[in-house]
DNA sequence: GATGAATGAGAATTCATTCAT
DNA sequence: GATGAATGAATTCTCATTCAT
């Protein structure tokens, strides 16, 4: 069995972990983190055998989740704008629904205890995003752009609207769509 | 005066910090900075009377440090698009040659031993550039995009482009012409 | 429960604090404490938050200790004379099988790290004494002392008569019989 | 030269440590009494070796003024009993005038900074007047009753007198009479 | 498997003392 | 003689991890 323990506890622990990564950094307890999830300090050890386990596995965990998000319910009839459109949508919204994991994968992502290892897992997450990201900006994207720095631009770009978005809320659609215009017309032949 | 305070000193001890905040984040340890600036442990101290004092002023600092490059030697009577490509390759170039620094500011953008304060005087610090940004962009930007927002962007893209010339050192000119490029497009009316 | 919190080990530490703060005062440090009492460094804050609980606790459990030693075999029937003695028997009794809590509890009441709580609620341990005291006393005392006062001199009487007697203690009973003396014909009409 | 250094630092230094070691006991540290005198930290060093020495010469000398006080202006014609008053009033006079010298005393008292060879000496201060108050109760004082410890006994119903004046200083009259009456019936034959 | 007490290696400070200026 | 920066040992407290129950 790969996990013969409870699925659901372990969720619990990388829940709390969550919330709590968002709001101290890395240098969050373990002890705090199981107490949040409701367990005793030692039973988050039976889940995880150490604190870098657990961010390793957090990070991965929340990357899985976002690289689903962003293909749940793929318009593969749309026109390539279409699609591309929707990936970008569903960054905003997935980041607009989930402020706490957002703000953990930042922290995690600049820490040095998520290894070289996790980073090319949760890479390798995205690469069907990549893909299709790829594919349908063919006929449109400069030849100065490769798939990876285009990836990153949707991303990074994405990251900076979600700021604007949770600082204005009330301009949510302003900046989705401003975000995406900049996006398009930006790495646009 | 005995021994002045001096700014050398005080100076060592932020370098110092710049590489483990860099390399370990936050909790590096006072009593490594410490060492890695020559001083005893306690010497510090008499600098920063709290680590989180010191993790403040290094923000500043380095803050600082970036707003004065972008604006050195500014070309008041280029065109627009130059004096905007002025402050890009200034980001690009100071980023290129500052990998700690820029590590370390990421750091510190997602602790919160960064106070509001702090991060307010940081956004200061970038007031006039992001007032001449608006200025240089005034006849180019779309209307859907407002100053903060742009000088955001222009950021991000920034970050985002120096990930790719540190991969990939050979292609920094490609880069650091194409993230221009798909600003200067992507904020285009 | 995996190992409960020990109420013997709480006594343990606590007996371990009276004999270095005795010995070296409240600056008496928790590693040292911890050890003395068998337990590494960190085991002490589990069974005490911070040094001012620990010392704090110290402080209301040897005061409570005292208190109900000078009321333990009260003899109810006794003359108010006899009862009066019975209390400062028990005092000197109790302060003389107990020096280092003496020497604990004046270190800790000229500390300002016992809480103006605790002094309260250690004064209320003695209330039912005092009352006591006054009842005894109603009868014999001058009305120039209030119950307040009489118990302070008492006290005080007490602990300058056992100075004597660990100084001279072949003299203790002299120095027990005389020091009383001067307390009941001190307050007399 | 006995003291080639400034009488009058010296004695800045050691009223600012009344104040400090009143308020925070001997763990005030010398920095602060340092810069409440008006002095650089290192300054203090060159008036007292050692923290310890500070520490002790500030007992001696506050010993050495309230025996001093306790024989100004001595009515050497008086009564006996004339003469025991006085040595009373003064003694309540100067604690009541003398608050934080009497805290710093109590402080001191139980520290295990005060040397033996010191409080040896600050009894020698007292001698004289032990003396005198042998004297003068020759024919009052029960033979139960030492010197010594009829002068502790003086001391300390002065001292509990004096916390009740501070807390009441109304009765600052009442309770002068009321202890002396206590110590003068207390000790009589 | 779950629990949480026990552990001891750090971590940030503090502070008496020294000594270059 | 005065100054106060420099020092590093000592202190309180934290925390990942272990393991007896």
């Amino acid at each position: 069995m790969a996990r013969p323990l409870s699925e659901e506890k372990r969720e619990a622990i990388l829940t709390a972990a969550v919330d709590l990564v968002a709001a101290q950094g890395t240098g969050a307890p373990t002890a705090k983190i199981a107490k949040e999830a409701g367990f005793a300090e030692g039973t988050l050890f039976t889940y995880f055998a150490t604190k870098d386990d657990l961010l390793n596995e957090l990070f991965l965990e929340i990357e899985a989740e976002l690289a689903a998000a962003l293909l749940d319910d793929y318009p593969t009839d749309g026109s390539p704008y279409e699609r591309t459109r929707h990936i970008w949508s569903r960054l905003i919204d997935w980041g607009a629904a989930n402020p706490a994991k957002r703000k953990t994968i930042r922290q995690l992502k600049v820490s040095d205890r998520v290894s070289e290892a996790s980073r090319c897992r949760a890479s390798g997450l995205f690469e069907e995003i990549v893909g299709r990201l790829e594919g349908n900006l063919a006929g449109h994207v400069s030849t100065e752009y490769d798939a990876a720095y285009v990836s990153a631009i949707l991303d990074t770009l994405a990251e900076t609207t979600l700021e604007f978005i949770m600082r204005y809320p009330d301009k949510r659609e302003h900046y989705k769509r401003a975000g995406f215009d900049a996006f398009w017309r930006g790495i646009a032949r």
